[in-house]
DNA sequence: ACGATTGTTGAAACAGTATAACATTACCCG
DNA sequence: CGGGTAATGTTATACTGTTTCAACAATCGT
């Protein structure tokens, strides 16, 4: 299920990347073939090239990329098709820093909660149903109905932590 | 406290809105007088102008605003001024729609959670300590050290949900 | 097979968001 | 006053995202 072997959200630093890709890129495959929507070559590319990076990814990043493999790119080709994968739930758009990156559970439909390490830029999607519970309560409570929750956390993960911990021992 | 007087986080349709912002405004010059920050002319006239909105306002927006009363403005006038009511926590910046708005409780320092209306645009600021000590906790079991929280909720408010109601029976 | 319909891509221009860099002015303190 | 720091003016530029229209390709009903 876990691709990345971890169990704690953060991609394991020693993992089989490259199956990792596969493993995701099947699971996008299926998602599509599910529901009839057309996984083409050019959104099947922007959803490698994201799973590839592993890490948040803007845009213009995407699209320079594209380019070097393709003449015509143009903004609203990688814009086309990350909105395509983000109306599938292939991947997520983290609004915190304008950048996109692959959802690790594309099945179900899901609001994911996001950690941030503003050292590393690695990420964790986590899939607590404890705090979105919570947030619906305390919509509720208020009469206000909720179509979209985003919850992004910036800081620093356990590996940036420890490292810092040890600069700080050198020091 | 309440200068909304709703409680619900939403300001009441009907409250005294001149009040409301000069409430806020006194906030914020104690805010910055207890720091020795220089509330300045720009700075409080932008913080007013997010009030005065009372709800989620674009940089540029404020920029047009500003232009039509003083010349020299340009987009680091704008961008200079909310910088600094950022940083000491009189507003807040809505990730998912690159807008600001005023922060209804800038005494103690706090990562707001918001209740965005998609169709009023009006904004609830909760501080529900349930839902940040979650997320914290969470992070905490991953090793996840918290620097700040972003977490916006997209929906309908109670008014907007009845308004659209009553027009379905209509019709 | 045929045309109508729909979805996808190509291409150019444009709109909106934010910062860099440097010159100038205003404020504070000794 | 002088000298330093903070704030603003000014210009230019980078980054993020949309609109528009034309061309093309897959799909579907006949
Ligand atoms: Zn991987
Ligand atoms: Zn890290
Ligand atoms: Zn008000
Ligand atoms: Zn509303």
């Amino acid at each position: 299920m876990d691709s990345t072997g971890t169990g704690t959200g953060f991609a394991a630093r020693g993992h089989d990347h490259g199956q990792c890709v596969a493993d995701a890129l099947a699971m996008a495959e299926a998602v599509c073939a599910r529901r009839n929507a057309r996984l083409t070559r050019l959104r099947r590319r922007v959803f490698e090239m994201l799973w590839a990076a592993h890490k948040p990814t803007r845009a213009y990043d995407l699209l320079d990329r594209l380019r070097s493999e393709h003449d015509g790119a143009a903004p609203p080709t990688v814009y086309r098709a990350l909105d395509f994968l983000l109306e599938h739930g292939l991947i997520h758009k983290l609004e915190s820093l304008n950048a996109y990156i692959g959802c690790v559970q594309p099945d179900a439909p899901h609001r994911g909660q996001f950690l941030i390490c503003e050292d590393c830029q690695s990420v964790a999607e986590l899939d607590d149903p404890d705090i979105a519970r919570r947030v619906l309560a305390k919509a509720h409570d208020l009469g206000f109905a909720v179509r979209h929750q985003t919850i992004e956390v910036s800081g620093t993960c356990a590996d940036c932590s420890e490292a810092r911990d040890e600069r700080g021992r050198d020091a």
